[in-house]
DNA sequence: CTTCCTGCAAAATGTTTGCATATCC
DNA sequence: GGATATGCAAACATTTTGCAGGAAG
């Protein structure tokens, strides 16, 4: 197979393994970051038989490499999500919902912060969710 | 005693007891947001006996009740501090350094990207958190 | 063939729950 | 006195580590 994610992988140096393939497509098709429990879901409609300990170990290969990135909403779980879909986000924090938003501002925003701090040199990532209320939420509970 | 930290809690609805006053004591003293294992670290020097039990039952409680929030700086652990302190914060992936910075602006930021959504009625919380390498990691990495 | 990925078992860590006793208002 | 907070023990969930066999380049 010659798919764009084992290209992904490639550049990380990874190499193209059944199951990181797996968790690639996993990812791509996921509407909104995900946790390992997630995943561990998603791929055993696929192949039960992947083990959540190397779902783990996936992630994390693929964060040290930078394939994906790390979120907290607020749950009891870290979330992943591809770099390349990086974006924010909107949290219900009735219903848990989950809306994505771009904020392409904040290449401009980290710059001008780091300017004013004494003890930093450079600032290569940035987390920026919001948590509120859906209209759904908002109108029932009324 | 009558204390600041008293009318906080009186305020939030929870009863004033020695736990409750000493946790917001070492809370108000920390430069930085605090886990739970670092409050009971902090806590300890005053009183040996608090179970980490009641300190997670403590800090649930002062959640629910708006006297802190809590934030995720990518370590394992839930980091909290007293909403009275709301900041935001720059992490060193290499050394874990934190620096807090204040973003007054996100107000603004947060009613424009709410005009934006489909899907959601109002915000009431936001994380805006930055990570990079300080300069004294930046130096000794060469 | 050599490196490193994977599964299984087990452990470490973080967090929650049940219950009896002690404390606050 | 009645409601609630606390400590202790135990359960539970999440994540990490050790090791032996297996697959990728």
């Amino acid at each position: 197979m010659h798919s764009h994610d084992a290209d992904t992988l490639k550049k990380a140096g990874l190499k193209a393994t059944p199951v990181r393939l797996l968790v690639l497509a996993v990812l791509g098709k996921a509407s909104k970051p995900l946790s390992v429990k997630d995943l561990v879901k998603g791929l055993s409609k696929k192949d039960s038989s992947i083990d959540t300990v190397t779902v783990y170990r996936t992630i994390k290969s693929f964060e040290d490499t930078g394939v994906v990135r790390s979120l907290s909403l607020g749950g009891d779980a870290l979330l992943y999500e591809l770099e390349s879909d990086h974006h924010h986000h909107i949290v219900c924090l009735s219903c848990g919902l989950i809306e994505a938003f771009d904020a392409c501002a904040f290449a401009k925003l980290g710059d001008s912060i780091l300017k004013g701090s004494r003890k930093f040199a450079s600032i290569t990532r940035h987390s920026f969710e919001l948590f509120g209320t859906c209209r759904s939420c908002s109108l029932s509970k009324r």
